[in-house]
RNA sequence: GCGGGUGUAGCUCAGUUGGUUAGAGCGCUAGGUUGUGGCUCUAGAGGUCGCCGGUUCGAUCCCGGUCACUCGCCCCA
């Protein structure tokens, strides 16, 4: 073994792993043109302030999962962990609340400190899709029926189920906060650990403990729903009437929060049990008051993001399809390489695949031929060249036929 | 950050109850075929047995530590 090892929780992307992802990029971007989305790219860095800022200064990901440094100018820098704080950061500095709404879908690493595990990764990929300026369900529903449709374009339509939660507009969620400080306070002693911490810092994550201890406690804790407003209900029943309308399953989880501080009102998660502990696939929800935060003008703003890794340990990529030609020169003649190497440029410029190995006799090219697959050969030797020919070898068939040399664009027009 | 499992060739894995030259299959290289791939036959290269330390006459094997991977917790995509 090599004492060169990667990063911890870092991977090298090859072959058949590259494939899965560039399919899932891919059925990705189809998916979200078709749904009028556009393409962003932010930088992988950005001012530590524009992530602590948005996602809270109490959570995981701020408080001991970031990549921060300095950089020689003495600026405080973080490598994103997610994509939502640097596209509203985007959003804020390119001065776009004067082209609302606006659909945004990117794609690209993340990087969080975390215990590698299968499935988490520290530099790891997502997809992602934003709507800002849209504080009307409509936007929720479209964001949804996005990450449904491209979930079912990977062909995942029967492994994964979409759960849904509201955690209703501000005013009813910090209305919910105090009732759950006020309920699980009671129940103090008897509460986990993690939950005991959790109630100073995120009482909503008490909510979707596993601990053994706290399930018959968090079983009869209050509903989030008993604690909306007239407006959170409305929204949120106006939301399941989108989904119901498009033919979308979901089941309603009264009991799942987002981990990150900056989410009002719909909440969602597509889960599966086909990659073992992470069971989430794909998140998202409404971030209505994000942008105002970062000192921008108060725009609503929806979204989600997937993980490719997860993605691609479910995903079946499509075979390695290409039609590649194999150029063959016979001999070390100058005068036949160099119209080899001519053909295989004419041939390239054509739009073909071409190889032409670099050295070898015939038989060594024509096995590096096979092992890449190639469909045919194109054999060129001296006397190939003095009577202006090329072999041709069909390398399923073992056919093998002479060719004009300038015809060769023709054959395989 | 916490707990369990695993580290032997490029890959998948044997093996040594502690003993001198550590193996297989696949892959790779070369040759049988100096102008023809796949199949086949032959030969070869490739390992500080993850790393550091301890016990021992002797450690790849036992013990401790460490690093990495992996499963779960936490968290999250």
């Amino acid at each position: 073994m090599s004492s060169l090892q990667p990063v911890r929780g870092t991977h090298d992307l090859m072959g058949e792993d590259a494939r899965r992802h560039r399919h899932i990029v891919e059925t990705f971007r189809e998916v979200a043109e078709l749904y009028a989305f556009r393409e962003i790219a932010t930088p992988i860095f950005e001012f530590t302030d524009v992530f602590e800022r948005t996602l809270g200064d109490t959570s995981d990901v701020v408080t001991k999962e970031m990549y921060t440094f300095v950089d020689r100018g003495g600026e405080q820098l973080t490598l994103r962990p997610e994509m939502t704080a640097g596209v509203a950061r985007a959003f804020i500095s390119n001065g776009l609340a004067q082209d609302l709404p606006i659909k945004f879908f990117g794609h690209g690493p993340m990087f969080r400190y975390e215990r590698p595990q299968k499935g988490r990764m520290r530099q790891f990929h997502q997809i992602d899709a934003e709507i800002l300026g849209v504080p009307e369900p409509q936007a929720d529903i479209e964001v949804i029926a996005l990450a449904h449709h491209v979930l079912s374009a990977l062909g995942l339509g029967d492994k994964i189920t979409l759960e849904l939660n509201s955690l209703g507009d501000v005013e009813s969620r910090l209305a919910y906060r105090a009732r759950l400080i006020d309920y699980f306070s009671a129940h103090r002693a008897a509460l986990s650990e993690d939950s005991r911490m959790r109630l100073e810092r995120n009482p909503l994550r008490i909510l979707d403990s596993k601990a053994a201890e706290d399930r018959p406690i968090v079983e009869a804790a209050p509903a989030i729903a008993e604690s909306f407003n007239a407006a959170s209900r409305e929204f949120f029943d106006a939301v399941r009437r989108g989904l119901d309308a498009l033919g979308i399953g979901y089941a309603v989880n009264p009991r799942l929060v987002r981990g990150l501080d900056y989410y009002s009102h719909t909440a969602f998660e597509f889960t599966t049990t086909h990659i073992g502990a992470q069971g989430t696939v794909l998140g998202g929800g409404r971030y209505d008051g994000l942008i105002e935060t970062m000192g921008g003008p108060a725009t609503a703003g929806i979204g989600w993001a997937a993980g490719i890794e997860r993605l691609a340990l479910m995903v079946t990529p499509p075979p390695e399809s290409r039609d590649l030609i194999a150029v063959v020169p016979v001999g070390d003649d100058p005068a036949v390489q160099a119209a080899a190497l001519a053909l295989a440029n004419r041939l390239r410029r054509a739009g073909h695949a071409v190889d032409q190995g670099y050295r070898g006799n015939v038989g060594k090219r024509m096995k590096r031929a096979d092992k890449l697959g190639a469909s045919r050969a194109l054999i060129l030797g001296e006397s190939e060249l003095a009577a202006g020919i090329v072999q041709l070898r069909d390398l399923a068939t073992g056919e093998q036929r002479s060719l004009p040399l300038d015809a060769v664009e023709a054959a395989f027009a």
